[in-house]
RNA sequence: CGGGGUGUAGCGCAGCCUGGUUAGCGCGCGUCGUUCGGGACGACGAGGUCGAGAGUUCGAAUCUCUCCACCCCGACCA
């Protein structure tokens, strides 16, 4: 046993951390607060990244690229986006180093200062409504829709991988339209999309709603927020897509001809997700095994092992799953014949089972006198021997099966996790005895919301869309309210 | 930036209090053999500027001082 994780019930925290060490996901890296993505994590991040970006432009939104670097003056031309953002950027002020004329290492040159420094961007919005000013005149040039993959710089007091890095990747979408309507459109398609994403193919279960004036994005005028729910009742963003108003537009004067020849400002959305969704994959369905992948974004679907004794037994087994193998890669399933003579079935076993590969079929002696394999399915753990002439069609539904099971489970925890409380006492006991979502009525107010906060650490995680109205009574001033927001702790 | 802690082989650690041959252990790594249906076993082997610098001493991983780095808890956050 060489690899054992901490068990979640003893301490979660360190859980995740061994997992997406042990697993191969990420590592630490010499930079603080920087990770190093390995390959397979970076293949999540890949499958997620292809599924979005062919979902991004299936709705009409094209990639394209803008600069890591942001001149220092562009982020103060949005107060509110300013304010938030100047506490974590990092800053270029040099472009040259020289050798230290006392030593052996090397200094920073002080006559190659830059007269304006540069941002390392933290999200683009300047840079890219800077841009925008010059790509749009006409209404004929609205809607304007980009997206960009990129990566992102946040100077990070604390750092988790994936979670919270220093640096991170992301995509990031910056639109622009010719009416408030149709932006505030586009913003909830996108919240819509995203929930798409998150609940068929991470196979989490989200809570779609508006941010608080606390929570929301700096210069945004409306946020939207998709949250989940982790095991150990912690809440996580895992999207947000905002209104911006007229705000970006304002601050760089981009303005558009109407069809009567009247000029207008534009109106803007932005919104973005981020490889902290790897963490989220990582920390809703896992267990104390491993990962547990959904089909739909695990890198391997399926992966055979052999279990033999000499070259002999070895030849015709690999027959049987070479052509396993290829019946199953016909139908599009991702499969890995691991034949490695360097590690033991069982040691294989193992480390498939710590990677969360959904399915894992051995093939032995005993299946080739009989006809059969085992197939096991690392979700729920079981185990059963089948024909080898029905395999690929049991294959395809059971990777189904898996990615359904996944979400029904992980809505399962997420219902039975979410609590309605109409007293403050109830609120604090809920959040202390079990965590999780906890619905109950606000006075609306940010003072109320802060108070609440600072005394219990959960904060309004969203203002749900679907929520219904009801009548009731702020549980912290017993003002009125009309309805339920959702609380949590959170990532 | 406050409060706590840790730096010894690739990784995890012991040794330090009470200085003294050649600095140990587990995992991992290499070779060979037996194994192979849930992380095999045995034998042999490789691997160290003990975070850095200065000091005390006949002698420092061990004592003293300075510096550096990282981790945990708080304030900030996708």
């Amino acid at each position: 046993m060489a690899k054992v994780l901490t068990k979640r019930e003893d301490n979660y925290a360190q859980w995740y951390n061994d997992l997406v060490i042990k697993a191969d996901l990420a590592e630490n890296s010499p930079v603080r607060g920087c990770m190093i993505i390995k390959p397979y994590g970076y293949a999540i991040w890949e499958k997620i990244q292809a599924e979005l970006d062919r979902m991004l432009k299936a709705t009409g939104h094209s990639n394209a690229y803008f600069p890591l670097f942001i001149p220092k003056s562009f982020f103060s031309r949005e107060a509110e986006h300013v304010k938030e953002f100047a506490k974590e950027c990092a800053i270029v002020t040099h472009y040259r180093l020289k050798k230290d004329p006392d030593g052996k290492g090397l200094i920073v040159d002080e006559n190659a200062k830059l007269e304006e420094e540069l941002i390392i961007r933290p999200t683009s919005e300047t840079i890219i409504w800077h841009t925008f000013k010059n790509w749009i005149q006409s209404y004929r040039d609205l809607p304007l829709l980009i997206n960009q993959w990129a990566n992102v710089v946040r100077w990070e007091m604390r750092t988790r991988l994936f979670l919270r890095t220093s640096e991170f990747l992301w995509q990031e979408g910056h639109t622009a339209h010719a009416t408030r309507e149709e932006a505030i459109e586009e913003t909830e398609k996108i919240v819509n999309l995203y929930t798409d994403f998150i609940e068929n193919y991470m196979g989490i279960p989200v809570i779609k709603g508006l941010k608080s004036e606390n929570e929301k994005f700096a210069g945004a005028v409306d946020t939207y927020a998709i949250e989940t729910l982790m095991q150990d009742g912690k809440a996580l963003q895992a999207g947000t897509s905002h209104f911006l108003g007229q705000n970006f537009a304002r601050a760089f004067d981009v303005k558009f001809t109407d069809k009567n020849g009247k000029q207008h400002l534009v109106w803007a959305t932005s919104w973005g997700v981020s490889s902290r969704l790897v963490g989220a994959l990582v920390m809703a369905h896992s267990d104390d095994n491993g990962l547990i992948l959904p089909p739909n974004l695990a890198p391997i679907q399926v992966v055979i092992v052999p279990i033999y004794k000499g070259n002999d037994e070895l030849e015709k087994i690999s027959g049987v799953a070479e052509q396993i193998k290829e019946n199953l890669t016909k139908n599009g399933i991702s499969v890995k014949y691991d034949d490695r003579d360097t590690q033991k079935p069982g040691w294989k076993f193992a480390e498939y089972e710590l990677k969360g590969v959904p399915v894992r079929i051995a093939v032995g002696p005993r299946d080739i006198a009989n006809g059969t394999v085992e197939i096991a399915r690392r979700d729920i753990l079981t185990k059963e021997v089948i024909r080898q002439e029905n395999i690929t069609d049991h294959i395809v539904n059971l990777l189904k099966d898996i990615q359904a099971g996944i979400f029904i489970k992980a809505r399962k925890f997420r219902d039975e996790n979410t609590h309605k409380v109409d007293t403050y006492e109830d609120f604090k006991r809920i959040l202390r005895e079990k965590g999780g979502f906890i619905l109950a009525h606000w006075d609306g107010t940010s003072e109320t919301e802060k108070k609440i906060s600072k005394e219990t650490k959960a904060t309004i995680r969203c203002i749900p869309l679907d929520g219904k109205q009801e009548k009731g009574k702020c549980i912290y001033t017993g003002k009125p309210s009309n309805k339920r927001v959702v609380f949590a702790i959170a990532y």
